[in-house]
DNA sequence: GAATTAATGCAAATTATTTTGCATTAATGG
DNA sequence: CCATTAATGCAAAATAATTTGCATTAATTC
């Protein structure tokens, strides 16, 4: 069995665990949340968890992971500006909700503090970073002046990851301020 | 025994204990550590640590608030466009060792997912706070045109952090560009 | 729809973490 | 220097986390 039917009992499992790891990721630290915490809620028993993931760090990046692919979506609005500026605005609001940076604190939680690997971090990052490549790719076919990825993850990203950190709120407005910051700036 | 002095026991316990988890953390991530191991290393009772801080939280946090305490020391050269130049240089240089970002993984990984509480976390953070505000007051005081603070966190840490975290590397002529950045937009 | 395969649940065993009680050692105050 | 106080170490107990073996259940294949 490699890949289950959606209503298949696998694709079911991980649902519940998945849906109990969200919810408890809402209510307190990544660091704070064991297998069993989460296999309770589930109404999973606790071995099956350590089968198919390992151990906490693993299951809770692919929370993560799967979290952040259906929270902000890659916009098209025929314009860089306007992209970025659609993009960033489902940031900030995803971000702003309860838990919302959960999936960067897991990140840097499970990140490793020394230099080298991780499939799931890689995975994880890339996605983000596909999107904006492609907005910029699209802006650059035509004949818009686009910044970099580089640019777009220090100037965009940054701020708005380190404001949920921090509990500083970061409004659409402000969203849109950084954007229109960047590409006065090209 | 409110304040040991310098060289009393309490004092050289807790110095080989933070020298201990800060060696550790230089290691792998703060989520991996735990009491016990810190009290290996540390060459003392694991009991010890659980009376003085409770939890490894707790104590990570109050090491990662020494250590930055010694290093990004407040610089005072005149200008803003200096002062700031060689503050971001410091950060950056110490985010580049290994180990660098274990305070700022620390935080992410104890900060409350919720909305709440927290001493030692304004604590730590309010000690940067405290230095960029010191900085611009000075520079107010010259009659200098100066950025807030939220300007400074959202533009010139935010960056420096986020690279830091996702293993991108930021010279000194980077952190140097950021202010240049930011002061050309006041 | 039976046979096969994989995932799950459950209980027991193992291992790690945390707490507790008490003896010991170091520091402090006369 | 002696008495007092607080911190530490050590061992045992209590709790929590993780692993393992095996029976059971669900899904897939033919």
């Amino acid at each position: 069995m490699i890949t289950p039917r959606p209503g298949g009992r696998t694709a079911r499992t991980q649902a519940v665990v998945f849906e109990a790891a969200a919810a408890l990721l809402a209510e307190k630290d990544p660091g704070q949340l064991s297998m069993t915490e989460i296999a309770v809620r589930a109404g999973v028993a606790a071995t099956s968890l350590y089968r198919r993931w390992g151990d906490v760090r693993t299951l809770l990046m692919e929370v993560a992971v799967e979290r952040l692919a259906r929270e902000s979506p890659l916009p098209d609005t025929g314009a860089l500006a306007g992209d970025l500026k659609a993009w960033t605005a489902a940031i900030a609001g995803s971000l702003a909700s309860p838990g919302g940076s959960a999936f960067f604190r897991v990140y840097v939680a499970t990140a490793p503090t020394g230099s080298a690997e991780m499939p799931g971090r890689a995975r994880a990052i890339g996605r983000r970073l596909e999107q904006v490549q492609a907005m910029l790719d699209r802006a650059s076919a035509r004949g818009e002046r686009a910044p970099g990825v580089l640019e777009v993850t220090d100037h965009l990203l940054a701020p708005l990851y380190m404001r949920a950190l921090f509990g500083v709120p970061a409004d659409p407005a402000f969203a849109e301020a950084l954007v229109d910051r960047l590409l006065s700036q090209t």
